[in-house]
DNA sequence: TATAATCAGTAAAACGGTTAACAATTCTTG
DNA sequence: CAAGAATTGTTAACCGTTTTACTGATTATA
């Protein structure tokens, strides 16, 4: 590996005026930086960023912690978070913090050592002087993650944090809902059912009230929809189905893509059909709605854009930079996109 | 931030003993060495790995550079690369080429700037002392990625590599695609109809050759089936449906879970069932493959094993240990796992 | 012309560790 | 008891940078 001081004995200068040249302080003569440059062009030099970094104490590197990786709304944030991050010039490295491990072709969580895992990689970052983090709570609980005393520049993705110190960006879950079944009142319809995700989470909580506001708002009482506490996944869905069709409804709102996935079998098992014998609309737009038939309309998470701003929140909390946009503290909310496809049936022009 | 020289002096020692105990090397009193544990305990001092990589060249960071993050195919994989990665001790860090970039809402591809981009990386990966490199190429070309003066142990991922020095791991397609339609013939299939992925890739010939041979041993004259080119997206699914279906074949093999996807929605059009009406078996188990209806029996990628697979490869190569099980050199082909759902019919014993 | 200011560059001290070589004690042993 | 060996440390060089303080030489100013 070529060093600062074989260009500075190459060149017949000390290193102290390489290193001037490359960071471009003015103090030598052009002709004498022109030669440094030469030299350094010709043996594809690049200062060792450990040696640069145990010196002036910066790395240039964000954290990116995640819980678990595999989680379907991850890449679409990480793309968001990259993207800016790198373009300005910082370098984001993730670590996968594996809250739920594999062992053979089981998976087991292990929630209890989180708290140690976290600490782990939280002094990690400390100790390869990471400038910022990222912490991307994928699995949603209301604990508080960053300790008071954490002093890296930090914010949280996903989840709501108490230190008032690390914002937040989150997705706005009671505008978005509140879309999902405006989009539905708004096509005629008025006996609608909701499909929950986990009772008593946040997220269900949010949707819940925005949903209920958008059948307020259309002068349905909320309290005549029939709401149904499902779960997040699949078979959730499925075995809430009996009791989402038993008043006959025209609609339905599920707050996940997997919990309509069961409806959807449920329909089949009944020979209905989304979209004609009745309509659904759906939370996530993952992967999967594409491939429903009918394909599922669905509320699209939007992952780039917490990514990118959540970025940019760190950027300016590291004081690289302004943004008027995004405040530098509290939690800001994104919501969703609708994206219209066709499980939802028009009952007013049709 | 604490450092070794203040862990010293409160214990009275040099630091070159604190050093010493902290490196277990044994040359101190066990009076000496307890109390310089209790005061590095005392302190939550733990050495500054920037310093530490400075002097002993070392740094314990792999570097695993993806192509393009957003993929089905990385999370699994991830989960695999960096257990095992951090069960022996290395840090991974993940860096995202982004191959394909995203402007406003449209995307991107600028594999022009590919070898820019990686040569960028790639000398990133030097300059940060990382011990290992896992190239993970998503977007498979017959490149040569790695440059042939590339000196730190790399292992590719899902591509051939020329460079004698990098091993790969991949995905065995040729018996992957002969266990699919095996499972066909094995089940009374004999008019057999293939949906490939894009024409002339590797992916696509290797697993014809496969499926051939599958029809071959099962008494069938590859000939007779009807193999029909389509692509890797759900619209070449479909556009290839009338095609694949015009003999009345009893099954399908599709090379891609999306393709399966865009022949679900020809089906429904034409008002028949996967399953009953024909039988489609396919490639991938993406999280889609669940939500298909009836549910898609498919190929699983062996995403978590290749994973595990390269990262043994590597450490192997990084002499830490020795895998008999695994070469050091050569490529490595790994096969899928059957995971049978609803969509095929067995025209046996039914 | 004496002095100040600028220019072009250098020496050396950090940054926070590791480690080879050496040194001061204490312990064996003939 | 002296010499050698073992024990327990220490000193100082080094890893590859950045950066402050300094130096000579030249140019500008009074």
């Amino acid at each position: 590996m070529i060093t600062i001081r074989q260009i500075a004995e190459e060149c017949g200068v000390s290193i102290a005026t390489v290193s001037n040249v490359i960071n471009g302080r003015d103090k030598m003569s052009p002709v004498t930086r022109q030669k440094v440059l030469d030299t350094i062009e010709k043996y594809g030099y690049v200062p060792n960023p450990i040696a640069k970094g145990l010196r002036i104490r910066k790395t240039g590197v964000i954290g990116i912690i995640m819980e678990d990786i595999g989680q379907f709304s991850t890449p679409g944030l990480i793309e968001g978070l990259t993207a800016t991050l790198e373009d300005y010039g910082y370098k984001p490295i993730l670590i996968n913090m594996r809250i739920y491990q594999r062992w053979g072709d089981k998976w087991f969580g292990n929630e209890s050592l989180m708290d140690e895992i976290l600490g782990k990689h939280l002094n990690e970052m400390k100790v390869m002087m990471a400038e910022g983090l990222i912490y991307v709570a994928v699995h949603a609980r209301e604990v508080n993650k960053i300790p008071a005393d954490f002093d890296i520049p930090s914010v949280m993705v996903y989840a709501h944090e108490e230190n008032p110190k690390v914002p937040s960006v989150v997705i706005d879950d009671a505008t978005s809902a509140y879309m999902a079944v405006k989009h539905l009142t708004e096509r005629g319809h008025r006996k609608i059912a909701i499909a929950t995700g986990e009772k008593g989470t946040y997220h269900t909580e949010q949707r819940l009230e925005g949903a209920k506001k958008a059948l307020a708002d259309a002068g349905i009482d909320p309290k005549d929809a029939n709401i149904v506490y499902a779960g997040w996944m699949k078979h959730h869905g499925y075995e809430a189905a009996e009791k989402l069709l038993k008043n006959d409804p025209t609609a339905v709102f599920c707050m996940a893509d997997r919990i309509a996935g069961g409806l959807y079998q449920y329909l089949d098992e009944k020979g209905l059909r989304a979209g004609e014998d009745i309509s659904v609309i759906s939370y996530d737009d993952q992967d999967i709605a594409e491939y429903f038939i009918p394909r599922l309309t669905t509320m699209a998470l939007p992952l780039y854009k917490i990514g990118d701003t959540a970025a940019r929140i760190l950027i300016d909390k590291m004081g690289v930079e302004k943004y008027a946009d995004y405040p530098g503290s509290g939690t800001v909310r994104i919501p969703c996109d609708l994206v219209e496809r066709e499980s939802v049936k028009d009952l007013i022009y049709q």
